[in-house]
Parts: structure tokens; C-alpha cells; sequence
RNA sequence: GGGGGCAUAGCUCAGUUGGUUAGAGCGUUUGCUUGACAUGCAAAAGGUCGCAGAUUCGAGUUCUGCUGUUCCCACCA
């Protein structure tokens, strides 16, 4: 092995034979549990980033933990075509041949869009294969997959026919730029400085003008009305007359309608229903016409006379111009106030009446809300439900149509000659109504999120009745970010339970975002981002992988940063050199099982730590605390293992007692084996490279058994008793530092107490560790002689000859210190003991602890006591 | 307007049924080429766990209010 942990040798070279010989495979095994997880497929369009990184490594994590556990796993990739961002990436593509849509057509516009499919998606299968995920890649999947689209036409098709799928005109959010309706789920909104213009509406007939305030004064060419409060006692009188719209002189009337609030503005709202959603209800109450002004790239139309074909924004400034030369400008005041953007282009959106599909989602709601209410479906961390029942609550009707064409198109035809809607599973070719073949199919295609909320089961073969879809569905768990709860998790909650009638996953794993080092958002226009790539490449996979998961909380941000990878790496380091350490000594060593072994008390104390290591990761594994998980066999193996138990050993290791060599070799390997088990799920790279290399281990360590809590191991006696004699250690350590001692300079040790079989026992051990020469057992200080450092230890008190190196003046302070420690420790105690609602109350075990350390306490003052008395 | 998150060591963060003297990494100080590792070892400094109450024998942990910060949702034309 070499000197160094250098993850190029093996990485590579790892996962290929992991991939030849079927290690991901999942295939349905009804001896075994089948644990199933789904990957949130990435979008054809970009590289993986931190976000998936982490995202990737907690389902590995978790699905190499369940496999070793000997579930049938699972781990389904796939990948997104993502109707809208693609489309966008695909026309900036042609911009730059001179070429539009328009220009080549739907038909080469998707072989376009396919070409660049098969270009992508490899790439994102290539990276994700770097960070070591084990899934099944023979189960790829493609969201545009056939497999896929007969999933997406069969769904449709049913929602059509239970009339849960309709087309109707409304208002919907529209991107003048990508031209397409979107979802609201699809629009972001941020405070902009905008303006508020007064515009007097003159009464029919009349002086009187009506006093109107807009944010946007260009669709005014679309007011039917304008509304007042019935309640209000300025304007109640006008309701029913006419007003003149300024610029078109035409009348529209005046209405009265809850909508117009009395305490904002002026109290009078101009109504625009094609242009405004809650112009668009006040429309339906008074029966108002729907009069659309704008065109779908955002130009105002022939309504607008003279400013037809005019951008929206300029058409605003001309408009207000002429307003003001007419003299209906009042004023204009300065407004911030929010606006929607596309989430993909950043355009701002303009709500328009617009003819499209819709799903209702009351109905589908209320069974998705009462699975996770009833937790049939538990969302780590907890906290999430309330985000998931405040959107599913007040959900509207989910807007399904785009006009694009990169997606599943609507499978719906329309006859020209008889005007027949023809919903369909297949394709349509005649009418069936009038035999007609002059149809068409609907020219738009489905949200992106249609296709992805069938994911948990289009991917197993769903509608067929397939061996798959009985065995792995539902899926286990889900992990996601919290920021797709609305737009992927509710859709997959609701669709599961109304196509499958089972939930899709039971338990959702959040996590958060992954931030730069400064805690901003990664993004292009930041240009803070850090790919993941390039870090593997620096440290290795293992290492970004576990620096994305060690002390992190579910549902939590996190900062990426170099240093904490570095760190990483340098744990992956010190695996690495303590196994060859293990390794090396292995050489021409017989290596029993650890039960064959006679059990000297540091190996106690370590296979101890071992099995509380194994206890506690595996709960917090079922617990999905994999920070917490991380965290414990970063501890045991560093301190425990590394800094404790290998330097324990190396007396042994290099004594001439070929039995003792055997045993301490046999435990090295036995400890580092199933150490290499319990943090395989993590870093599985190294662990397996490692694992190779002992002695008695055939194959990978990714398919050998997790390791189990073994209650006849724990030792629990033998470890506290063991930590004493690491306290002598720690003591005689302490002591040489504090008086400026060099570490190299043997001392001698003489000790008070009534262990001494037990310390003599450990001898060794202690004599290499505290850099001793000698141990003296004593019944009094005296013996110890003058110029002495005494600690008082719970297993004996310990006196250190420091000859001229002591200042008693330094000795007694140093002591005093102490003795203040222990006397606010007897305090505390003594304080607890003598409260009656602790005694009374407490758990009975939890009363003993706190006696028992009292006694230890007043016992140890009163040897400090002694001590300073003899100075 | 509604709902969350966060506030713990100089910095970044863990701390999940309330119970040892509140932890880690990085940084800082001191000393070490101790035959796996200087990507290392040892020792140490550093915290009234945002503030104020409440519940409890016992609160970093539960509840209420407040302050600061941040995110999401809704949205007033």
C-alpha cells in the first residue's frame, strides 16, 4: 500500500468492477425485503452541482446500508427531460446559427432537442457514476422513455374521462418569452420599484371623474368596468352608470363589488379581466366581456389601435404620455411592489385569459393532505408537513398545458369537420364519431412535472400489472430538496394515490441547499458555484462525500467549503494509513477470530466502543441521521481506534510473544473489518480498496453483511474500567506539558491505590503511552518522596517525582484549581441529593450515578486536602 | 398578511422521547520527525447555549412573549 491516501489508484477501477459484476443489479428476490428508492431525475440541461452531489450521496448512503442489511435495494436513475428549461437551451442553441423555431419546424426542433437529450444525459450518468452511486443503471430511465409516455397518456386518459382533466379559458400566468402558459407553481416573485398612476375616468355625461390608480396603465385597453365598494358612501351613487375610458372613448360601467377595498387608493378599481386574476372573478360576478389586449410575445394587438404591435413596456411609456396630454393623468407616485417572473427566463409574467388544460385539485388534495396527516407518508424532518399542508390546502387547478414542443404532447384530437374532442391512449387517425380523417392532435404539450409526478411508478412499468410494480412499489423513501415540495412531491403524493391507491414512498428526507462559503446561493450569475467534479478530482469522491453529510442536519443548509473537504480527505488519509498499519503487521501472522482470542482489557475496551459504534450508527441510519451517523464513526475511528487502540497494541506488536502478536493482530483486523463495514455506505471507495487487503476477506465489502449490534460484546464493565488507566495516561501526559517536561523523558509513577492487579495488568500500556519508566505501588505519599506532582484519579492517585522541575508554589496552585473543580462538582451533587423532588422523582438508576459520583468526589477532595497539607 | 428556519467556542456547525462537568472541524497557544499517517501526535485556552418569563426535582433541549436574521407562501389594484 502506499504511503499515501491517493484515491485516483482505485476509484476508477472500483466502480467499473463493481458495474461489471452486477453489484447494482436489483432484481426481485422474495426471500428479501425490497427497499426501493427512486432518484429525483436531474434535468437534461446542465452538469451536476453540490445540490446533487449531496442529494446522490444520502441516497447511495442509505441504499448501501440497506443492501449490506440485506434488503433487495433498489436504487432507480433516470433522467429529466424538463419540457421548458430544455426548450429554452435548445432555442438559445439555434440563436447562435441564425436558426428559430419557427424556421425548422416541429419536427426539427425535436430532433434537435433529441440530439442534445443523447449528447447530456450520458454526461450526468458519467458524473454520477464518479461519486460513486450504486444504481441500477440497466433500469435507466428517461422521462420520455416509451415506457414513460404510455404512464403519462394512461394517467390523462383517466383523469379525462373522471373529468378531473378539463379545458377551459382562464387566466394563467404567461411567459412572453419562452410563449407558454405556466403553472403557479412556476413563477417567482420579487419586490420591484414600480410607479402608481392616477387616471381620472370621466362619469358619461358628466364633470365628475372617477379617479383610478395602476400599476400597469397598458391594460387599459382591456377595462370592462370600473368597481367600486356598494358600502362606500363616496362613490355608491355612480354604481350603474357609465364612465368613459380615456384614449378609446368607450363606455364601460361602473360596478359595485367587495373586491374594491375603501382604505387602499383611491377606493376605485379599474377592471381588466383578461389581464388580472382577481379582475378575472369581479368579471365573472357582473358577467363583464373578457377583452385581451396583448399579444403572446408580449406586443399589445389590434384593440390598442396605434399602438398595436408595440412592446408592452414601451406602449406603457407612450400611453402614459398621451394620458397625461389629455389631461386624465393625476399624478403618479412611486410603488414597489411584487412582481412574477418565469422561473426559467426571468421574464416578467403577464396573467392572461388564455385556453388551456387544467387538472382540478380539489378532490385529489384531500386524500394526499390525510396521508401525511395519518403518516402513511413521515417527512424527515417533521417540520415540512406544514409547508406541504399550507399549498396543498389552498391549492388552485393545476395548469397542464405549454406551448412548446419539447414534452409528451397532449394526447387529445380534434375532428374539423364534426368538432369532436377525442381523448386517447393511442394515436388517433380518423374520427370515430364521423369518420373523418381530417383531425389534429392538440399542438401542446404536458408540464414537465406531469411526467415526473408518475415517477414512482411509470418507472416500474405502470399501467401494466408488472412483477416490478407489485414487489418495489411503493418506494421506501424519497430524498429532495425542500425547495421542490410543491412542484414534485405534492404531485407525486396525490398522482400515487389516484392512479396506484397506495402512497408512492413513505418517508420523504429532506435536505437543504449547499451554499458557497459564504452562505450564498450557488448560481451561474454569482459564478460562486463549485463543481463537483473538479473537488473529486482534488480529494476524491469519498472525500466530498462524506464533507456533505458529517455533522450536517436533515433539512438544514450547509456551506461548502475547501477546508472542510480537506479535512475529509485527511480522515479518508488516516483510514487509509491505519489499515496499512494493521495490514503490515498482518504479515506472517496467524488471524483468528476474535473469539478464539484471549481478551486483554484494551481489547475489551475497544471491541466495546466497536459495538456501542455499531448500535448507534444503525440507529441513526434508520433514524436518517447520517450527520450524526457520520459523526460517531469519525470519533471511533480517529480517537478510539487510531489514537487509543493502535498505539495500545504496538507494545504487544512488537514484544517477542508470537500469542500476544497473533491476538493483537486478530483484534486489529476484526475491529478495522467492521469498521470498514459500518462506514462503507459513506465512503465506499476506500472502504472497499481497504477491505481487499485484509487478511480472510474474499470479494467487495459492498455486499457483505452490515454489522450487528452484539450485546455479549459490550463489555460495558471492562470499557469504564479500562478508561482509568487511560486517565493515568492522560494525568502523566498533562503533567509534562504543564512543567515544560519533554514528552521523550521517562518518569516514574507512583501510585496510591487498590487496583493494582488491574493497573499492573495494563503496565505496558501505560508505560508506552505516558512515557514512564517505572511503576511503584504505595500506601502513602511519603513514600513517593519530595518534589512531586500528585493527581488524584478516580482509580488511584498518582504521584509524579519532577524533581527540579516542580514549583511548589505552582504545585499548590495547581492543586488548589483542582480542588475548587471538585468542590463545585461535591456542590452540584450535594445540591441534587438533597433536593426531595429529586430523589423522589428521578429515575432511580440516574439517583445512584449522582450518589456514587458524590462519594468519588468527596473522596478525591479529601486525598487533594492531604496532598496540599503535606506541601 | 400567513407560515417556517436560524441565533451554542474567534469562524462553520452538531447536539431528536428533558438527566454525567455542553461537543466536533477549522483557527489560536505550547511542545513533539514516538518504527501507519506532519493529510500526523500530545497538551491547552476559548461558551452565563440571543433576551425575558413559564412548566419541571431537573431546560441548550418543552411552552409563551420579545429582538435580530433569513427563507417560503399569499398579495392591494
Amino acid at each position: 500500500m502506499e504511503k499515501t491516501y491517493n484515491p485516483k489508484n482505485f476509484e476508477d477501477r472500483l466502480y467499473r468492477e463493481w458495474e461489471e459484476n452486477g453489484c447494482f443489479k436489483a432484481v426481485r428476490d422474495d426471500d428479501k425485503v425490497p427497499f426501493t428508492v427512486m432518484m429525483p431525475p436531474p434535468n437534461i440541461t446542465g452538469k451536476l452541482h453540490m445540490g446533487h452531489a449531496m442529494d446522490e450521496t444520502m441516497q447511495d448512503t442509505v441504499v448501501r446500508f440497506k443492501r449490506m442489511q440485506g434488503y433487495c435495494a433498489l436504487w432507480l436513475p433516470g433522467t429529466d427531460h424538463a419540457s421548458i428549461a430544455t426548450e429554452v437551451k435548445i432555442v438559445e442553441q439555434m440563436k447562435k446559427d441564425g436558426l428559430t423555431k419557427e424556421a425548422v419546424g416541429r419536427d426539427g426542433f425535436l430532433k434537435r432537442a433529441w440530439e442534445w437529450k443523447d449528447a447530456y444525459s450520458g454526461k450526468i450518468v458519467t458524473q454520477l457514476k464518479k461519486l460513486g452511486s450504486s444504481c441500477d443503471w440497466s433500469r435507466l430511465t428517461f422521462t420520455m422513455d416509451e415506457k414513460c409516455s404510455k404512464a403519462v397518456r394512461e394517467v390523462f386518459f383517466n383523469l379525462y374521462n373522471k373529468k378531473l382533466i378539463y379545458r377551459g379559458s382562464r387566466i394563467i400566468n404567461w411567459c412572453p418569452c419562452c410563449k407558454t402558459a405556466l403553472s403557479d407553481a412556476e413563477v417567482e416573485y420579487a419586490e420591484e420599484n414600480g410607479n402608481f398612476w392616477h387616471i381620472k375616468y370621466f362619469v358619461d355625461n358628466s364633470d365628475i371623474a372617477l379617479e383610478v390608480a395602476t400599476t400597469r396603465p397598458e391594460t387599459m385597453f382591456g377595462d370592462t368596468a370600473v368597481a367600486v365598494n356598494p358600502k362606500d358612501k363616496r362613490y355608491k351613487h355612480l354604481i350603474g352608470k357609465n364612465v368613459i375610458l380615456p384614449v378609446v372613448n368607450k363606455p364601460i360601467p361602473v360596478v359595485g363589488d367587495g373586491h374594491a377595498d375603501m382604505e387602499f387608493g383611491t377606493g376605485v378599481v379599474k377592471i381588466t379581466p383578461a389581464h388580472d386574476p382577481n379582475d378575472f372573478e369581479v368579471g365573472l360576478r357582473h358577467n363583464l366581456p373578457v377583452v385581451r389586449v396583448m399579444n403572446d410575445d408580449g406586443t399589445m394587438n389590434a384593440l390598442t389601435g396605434k399602438y398595436d404591435g408595440m412592446d408592452r413596456y414601451e406602449c406603457r411609456k407612450k400611453l402614459v404620455e398621451e394620458l397625461k396630454e389629455l389631461g386624465n393623468l393625476v399624478s403618479v407616485e412611486p410603488h414597489a411592489h411584487n412582481v412574477g417572473h418565469c422561473y426559467r427566463c426571468g421574464s416578467t409574467v403577464e396573467p392572461i385569459v388564455s385556453k388551456q388544460w387544467f387538472v382540478k385539485m380539489e378532490g385529489l388534495a384531500r386524500p394526499a393532505i390525510n396521508a401525511v396527516l395519518d403518516k402513511k407518508i413521515t417527512f424527515v424532518p417533521e417540520r415540512f408537513a406544514k409547508t406541504y399542508y399550507n399549498w396543498m390546502e389552498n391549492v388552485k387547478d393545476w395548469c397542464i398545458s405549454r406551448q412548446l414542443w419539447w414534452g409528451h404532447r397532449i394526447p387529445v384530437w380534434y375532428c374539423a369537420d364534426c368538432g369532436a374532442e377525442i381523448c386517447s391512449k393511442n394515436d388517433v387517425s380518423a374520427c370515430p364519431h364521423c369518420g373523418s380523417e381530417n383531425i389534429s392532435q392538440d399542438e401542446d404539450v404536458l408540464d414537465t412535472w406531469f411526467s415526473s409526478a408518475l415517477w414512482p411508478f411509470s418507472t416500474l412499468g405502470y399501467p401494466d400489472d408488472t412483477s416490478d410494480l407489485e414487489y418495489f412499489y411503493p418506494t421506501d423513501v424519497l430524498v429532495t430538496g425542500y425547495d421542490i415540495i410543491f412542484f414534485w412531491v405534492a404531485r407525486m403524493i396525490f398522482s400515487g394515490l389516484e392512479h396506484m391507491r397506495k402512497v408512492p414512498f413513505r418517508d420523504v428526507l429532506f435536505h437543504g441547499l449547499v451554499r458557497d462559503e459564504k452562505g450564498r446561493k450557488m448560481s451561474k450569475s454569482l459564478g460562486n458555484g463549485v463543481d463537483p467534479l473538479e473537488v473529486i478530482d482534488k480529494y476524491g469522491a469519498d472525500s466530498l462525500r462524506f464533507s456533505l453529510l458529517q455533522g450536517v442536519a436533515p433539512g438544514n443548509d450547509t456551506r461548502y467549503s475547501d477546508t472542510k473537504v480537506e479535512s475529509c480527505r485527511n480522515f479518508m488519509n488516516k483510514i487509509w494509513n491505519a489499515s496499512r498499519f494493521v495490514i503490515m503487521n498482518c504479515e506472517g501472522r496467524k488471524v483468528k477470530p476474535v473469539s478464539e482470542v484471549k481478551l486483554l482489557p484494551a481489547d475489551k475496551w475497544i471491541i466495546a466502543k466497536l459495538q456501542a459504534a455499531i448500535r448507534d450508527v444503525t440507529l441513526a441510519m434508520n433514524k436518517f441521521e447520517l450527520g450524526v451517523a457520520c459523526q460517531i464513526m469519525y470519533d471511533f475511528m480517529w480517537s478510539d481506534f487510531c489514537d487509543w487502540y493502535i498505539e495500545l497494541v504496538k507494545p504487544l506488536l512488537y514484544s517477542d510473544d508470537e500469542a500476544k502478536r497473533d491476538g493483537a493482530v486478530s483484534v486489529l483486523v476484526y475491529v478495522l473489518e467492521n469498521a470498514l463495514k459500518l462506514l462503507h455506505p459513506v465512503i465506499p471507495f476506500v472502504t472497499d480498496e481497504i477491505y481487499r487487503s485484509l487478511p480472510n476477506t474474499d470479494g467487495t465489502i459492498m455486499t457483505k453483511e452490515f454489522p450487528r449490534y452484539n450485546a455479549k460484546l459490550a463489555y460495558k464493565k471492562d470499557a469504564l474500567a479500562f478508561e482509568g488507566i487511560m486517565d493515568i495516561v492522560k494525568a502523566v501526559r498533562a503533567v509534562k506539558t504543564e512543567l515544560d517536561c519533554p514528552p521523550a523523558k521517562k518518569v516514574s509513577l507512583y501510585i496510591v491505590t487498590e487496583n493494582k492487579r488491574y493497573i499492573s495488568s495494563n503496565e505496558d500500556s501505560i508505560l508506552k503511552l505516558a512515557g514512564a519508566k517505572d511503576i511503584k505501588f504505595i500506601c502513602s505519599a511519603e513514600e513517593a518522596g519530595a518534589n512531586t506532582v500528585t493527581k488524584v484519579l478516580a482509580i488511584g492517585t498518582l504521584y509524579i517525582p519532577m524533581g527540579e522541575l516542580v514549583d511548589f508554589e505552582k504545585e499548590k496552585a495547581r492543586l488548589k484549581s483542582e480542588l475548587e473543580k471538585v468542590t463545585a462538582e461535591i456542590a452540584r451533587a450535594d445540591g441534587k441529593l438533597n433536593n426531595t423532588g429529586f430523589i423522589s422523582k428521578a429515575p432511580k438508576k440516574l439517583v445512584e450515578e449522582e450518589r456514587a459520583k458524590l462519594n468519588k468526589y468527596i473522596e478525591m477532595r479529601e486525598k487533594i486536602l492531604a496532598q496540599l497539607k503535606t506541601l
